[in-house]
DNA sequence: GAACGCGGCGACCACAATGAACTCAATCTC
DNA sequence: GAGATTGAGTTCATTGTGGTCGCCGCGTTC
């Protein structure tokens, strides 16, 4: 939802003032973000989630009325889907640990500056990106998610390195025999060379599209043999 | 490793009686874990939660008045911190990322057997056990949670020399019968030479999870004879 | 048109599994 | 009880594949 065409619209919750403008700031130096407004206790979070229907919640846990963490199940019970990210001096492992067990994108302890929340933003924005073209077709991607891990190809997502037309190839290649193919055997019935046809059979793999099964009994090395997954 | 303290209560949520039965023998079968209570609809499991206090809910999403997902909140905002766990026939992209966002431990699709529910049980074991006793000193602590509650693929340590696929085929093959094996046994079961089977089964033991028996009697040299640990 | 970036390739090194040869600890034979 | 017997544990050179490094051609940019 709020598919606000590439912008993340966020909320910041701080009960300092003059903390929730330098966070404004910072949030704002970081693309595609955008701050959308701003709160000083829960209940004007809630409120202003209600209104302003952000993407990401920048959440200190000391506010004046509520505990942070108490916070997130309202958001929930309202129906809001937003992410949050813990912003707090709290260094108590039980905030820690409840924070993870409410599914919190991050948990950044103050003081910080620019430097540490920059790579933090920018981790959860290409990472929101993978999740909402990700496709579940079996275990493999389900773990994929929870571990926040690469992504299905799905278009232009492929590492560097790998071009769209060579793993077009391959992955006909694979389809097309019954059984497996060991790297070598897709070297030639590609065409490319061993070393390309494996680099992207492991990726097939690392992304759940292959399977991998070890061939014994010869000497030497047991050979890796992939097939593909449906 | 990590026996850190007691017994992990689970609650259990499926609508089908049956499939609810199941999955308490599955993990009746784990330690320490062990099934207080089982529920087959979302308010039910609510109420179950309320009076036995369990440490997990093994929750399941389609359920006849609720969904899933939305059992969560309520449990949250009733201020239950129990963890959960998804296990359910729901493929969707969006119940994935729900069930993230709300700080699901795992989430495991059905069709399942004991053996893909029972590394995941005891992965959710030793990371609580490490969680519980986590002092938070710093960023690098709080990193280390957020990276833990997932990250582990369940054995990626292995030594120089040893392969994980060939670690899972003899793990398997040693999980698969009853009694126990020998060195012999387990090569032909598997496909594999005798001095690899060896070397794993070694390894599983000085790892802690294969045990060993020597048999005497048949003349010749004793028989070590290995039996996978829980 | 020179410099740069990118993807594929050949060559080389590392590695995991193998089987033969060897060692070892029991039982068997006398 | 000493030595032969036996079958499993242990070592090691061999081997063919997995994996990496740097080069090269090609397209792109300035």
């Amino acid at each position: 939802m709020t598919e606000s065409a590439g912008t993340i619209d966020v909320l910041v919750v701080d009960d300092d003032f003059m903390v929730a403008r330098v966070h404004r700031t910072f949030v704002e130096r970081v693309e595609p973000f955008r701050v959308v407004g701003t709160a000083h206790t829960g209940e004007q979070a809630i409120e202003a989630v209600d209104a302003l229907r952000p993407d990401l919640v920048l959440l200190d846990l000391y506010l004046p009325d509520l505990f942070g963490l108490d916070v997130i199940p309202r958001l929930r019970t309202a129906g809001h889907d937003c992410d949050v990210m813990v912003i707090t001096a709290a260094r108590e492992a039980d905030a820690v640990r409840g924070a993870v067990r409410q599914g919190v994108v991050d948990y950044l302890l103050k003081p910080f500056d620019y430097e540490d929340l920059q790579p933090r933003l920018e981790r959860y924005a290409t990472q929101r990106g993978r999740l909402l073209t990700t496709v579940v077709r079996g275990q493999a991607d389900v773990d994929r998610v929870l571990a926040g891990a690469f992504a299905p190809p799905a278009g232009s997502g492929l590492p560097k390195g790998m071009s769209v037309e060579t793993a077009r190839l391959v992955e006909r290649a694979l389809r097309g025999t019954d059984g497996t193919l060991s790297a070598a055997e897709a070297a030639t019935a590609t065409g490319i060379s061993r070393v390309s046809a494996r680099r992207y059979l492991e990726y097939f793999h690392a992304t759940g599209n292959a399977e991998v099964s070890l061939r014994y009994g010869t000497t030497g090395r047991p050979e890796r043999r992939y097939s593909w997954r449906s």
